[in-house]
This record gives C-alpha cells, sequence and structure tokens, in this order.
DNA sequence: CCCGCGATCAACCTTTCGGTTGACGGCAGC
DNA sequence: GCTGCCGTCAACCGAAAGGTTGATCGCGGG
C-alpha cells in the first residue's frame, strides 16, 4: 500500500474519536493523522493540507455546527474530502450537510465495515450515502406535494414555541381565520390533526429546526 | 494490582464500544471483558456473572431501553453496579437512570479521565456523578416545587409526541380527568398555559429529550 | 386569457382543552 | 396521629382549537 488514505477526525466526545481512531487504524489502507474536538479545529487543521478526508460529526457543543464547517472546508479548492458522520438522520440534518458539499452521510450506529467502505468511497472522490439516508432523499424528491410553503412553516414555528393562534395572528399580522386556515392545510400535509402532534411530526422530519441546545 | 475491574459495555453504537475499550482498556487496573449491542443483551450478560461494572448507554435503537436494563441488572442482589453513560443530561433521563439504581451517571463528552476515575468509584461501592449532573440534581432539591415529578414528566412527554388527552389517559391506563389534573399542575410549575407551550419550555429546560427518534 | 395556487378573511358548528372545585387513598416526615 | 404531597378521579363551565364552506385578491404558467 503505497499511499494511504490520511483522515482527520473531527468530534467533540473523546471517546468516539477513539473509537474511530481504534476501527479505522487497524484498515491498512488508513492513517489517522489528526483529531480536532471542536468544528472550529478541524476547519483550520483542514485548511493546513494534509488530509483526503475529513470525518465530520454535525452536533458540537457551542461553537460552530458541523455542517457550517463542512461548508468552510469545502469551499476551498483541492480541500479534502467531508464525510459527515452523525446520530441523527432528520432531514434538515441530511439536506444541510448536503448542501454544504459533504460527499457523504453516515449514521454513527453503522458497522465498522460500512464506515470503511465509506471513506473508500469518498476518497476516490464519489458520494457516499447510507442506505437510510438515501431512502430518506428519495422519499423527498418523490413527495413534493407534502412540502410545507413558506407561510405555513413560519406559522409553525411559532405554534413550536408555544403561541396560540391568537398570538401568531398578532405576531404575523393576520387574522386568526387566517392561522386556522394555514393549520388546517398543514395538518393535512402532515397527516396528523392537532398542532401539538404537527410539530412532533414536523421536527421529527426536520421541516423545523430542533430545540435548545446547551 | 493483582484483581483488575472487569467491565461490560452496553452500547448499541460499535464506534462508541471500540472507543470505551480503547480508553478503558489501557488502564492497569481495568479489564474490559464483555460488550453488549442491545439493552437486553446486557442483561442476560450481566446476569451470568464476572463482572464489576456495567457501562450503560441509555438510548438503544428499538428494545429495552437502558434505565429498564438497569433496573433489571440492579434488582439482583450481587449484581455489577451500573454506571449509565450518556450524551444527554435531561432530568428525565437522570431521574430515570437513578431511580432504575444507576450507581452513577456520565456524560460520554466526559474526558477520559474522569471517566476512569467514575468507573473506579463504582466499583468501590460509591456513587459517582458528573458534575454537570449532580449540580442538576441540587437544582431539583433545591427548587422542588418548580420541579415535576416522574408522573408528570411521563405525561408531558406523550404530550410532546402530539398524544391527546385521551390518547394519553389510555397509554397510561388513567381516565382523562387525571391526565388534565398532571397537565394543569405542569402548566403551574412552568408558568405556562398550554400543552404546547408547555413542551416548548420543558425542551428549552431540558426537562424532556428534545429531537428525533427514529 | 384563464386557470391554479398561495394567501387572506368570514361565519358557523363541534370537539377538545383549560380551569376550578372537591374528593379519596397512600405514603413519608414530624 | 396528623400533615403534606403525590396520584387518582368526577362534574362543571368557558375558552380555545379543530373542521367546513365559501369568498376575494394577486401572481405565474399554459
Amino acid at each position: 500500500m503505497p499511499e494511504p488514505i490520511r483522515l482527520l477526525l473531527a468530534d467533540d466526545h473523546p471517546v468516539v474519536r477513539a473509537g474511530l481512531r481504534a476501527v479505522l487504524d487497524t484498515e491498512p489502507d488508513f492513517a489517522v493523522v489528526g483529531e480536532a474536538a471542536t468544528a472550529e479545529a478541524a476547519v483550520s487543521l483542514a485548511a493546513t493540507g494534509g488530509f483526503d478526508v475529513v470525518l465530520m460529526d454535525l452536533q458540537f457543543g457551542p461553537g460552530m455546527h458541523g455542517a457550517q464547517a463542512t461548508a468552510a472546508i469545502a469551499a476551498v479548492a483541492g480541500a479534502p474530502r467531508v464525510l459527515v458522520l452523525t446520530t441523527y438522520d432528520t432531514d434538515a440534518d441530511i439536506l444541510a450537510a448536503v448542501e454544504a458539499g459533504a460527499a457523504g452521510y453516515l449514521l454513527k450506529d453503522a458497522p465498522p465495515e460500512e464506515l470503511a467502505a465509506a471513506v473508500r468511497t469518498a476518497a476516490a472522490g464519489q458520494s457516499a450515502l447510507a442506505p437510510a439516508i438515501a431512502h430518506r432523499l428519495m422519499d423527498r424528491m418523490r413527495a413534493p406535494g407534502e412540502a410545507l410553503t413558506g407561510r405555513e412553516l413560519e406559522v409553525l414555528r411559532l405554534v413550536r414555541e408555544g403561541l396560540s393562534n391568537q398570538e401568531v395572528s398578532k405576531r404575523l399580522f393576520l387574522s386568526q381565520a387566517t392561522v386556522k386556515s394555514h393549520l388546517v392545510h398543514i395538518y393535512a400535509k402532515l397527516g396528523v390533526d392537532s398542532r401539538t402532534a404537527a410539530v412532533a411530526v414536523a421536527t421529527a422530519r426536520g421541516l423545523i429546526r430542533g430545540g435548545a441546545h446547551r
């Protein structure tokens, strides 16, 4: 093996970094040559060169998000390929990663072989999506009618904050009738029949941003 | 060191198990002698004996929850000590773990030294709480009026999933009157006046776990 | 040009939810 | 043994939310 694939691990959990190193460093054609505990550190390190593939977590503590870091790294010509490796598979996360220029999207519960295969695929310049993720993207393409309009999302976000119909109407300078009208359409598209259920489904699908991170 | 501390790792992520093994097996007085990818497997393995401390994740995929497994293991006399090791520090998770009989509660972003120290503390028969967790429990003690009871959290979690009062009552084998009663108390404690607002506030404060579950 | 659709609003009705009051058994602490 | 607190339930009422029909306006595409 003349030229091993040089890897940078970006994850805020020391245990996960150790696990990735343990799993990947045993592969003869891989070489873990760097670690970053924050998204900012990952961007800085990646800019120095010397990496072929970055394994990027999405959730870091405070500060930069993994998707932002992915975009920052991928923006540079000749930059390493970024492979997003996260715990969750919400639509919002997947979409953000893909738009940021990620070469792949993997879940942390993936078996080691799948992980290694994805790294090789990314290193070869191709896209590597986990089967479950690919399936999710296909679903989105196939069902455009279920997508919420901009106004509906706006209403739903306020509902998520716990506002009543009247409060939403005031906030958006609408009548309550209009708010109810939007909600009825939202319920139909999401297949639910209450505001709380709509928030739950929309959050689960990643249609609206998740809540508080500390 | 005549008798190393024998560890059982219970986590559904292969990467995390590998990471824990890498971090802990290097300690001279530790010996990782078992792994479990599901909560059920952890309970079975623990019952066979031969372990001093179980490192238990809370979130497994489908099937048994880590807290249930913790309770099952801790119920047996002479059973190993269970150290809960999870990503989240919500009140609901902490409460469930402590009530299940966990010897400690750690976060996965803890540095390896802290992790090792907690394992030794647990093996010695003492309680090991991460500083952030201890602080949270102190808060609960100090302001008992504002803290939600176990039953109230249970109701609130179902409300978060979008269930109506009637659905919650069926799920918990209660009357709707009782569900409403719990909700009224929850509203008073959180300072809100609707189920949606309660979910929003509780999520923001970390009383219930946010985000998607698949 | 007209059709569809998003956005807006009104009137009406039914169901659910929120709020109150009151009650009972159990259990821990004083 | 009494006092709280938790958990359970009932009856009642007003308010909010859900559901339906129907209507207007503006805009972009066939």
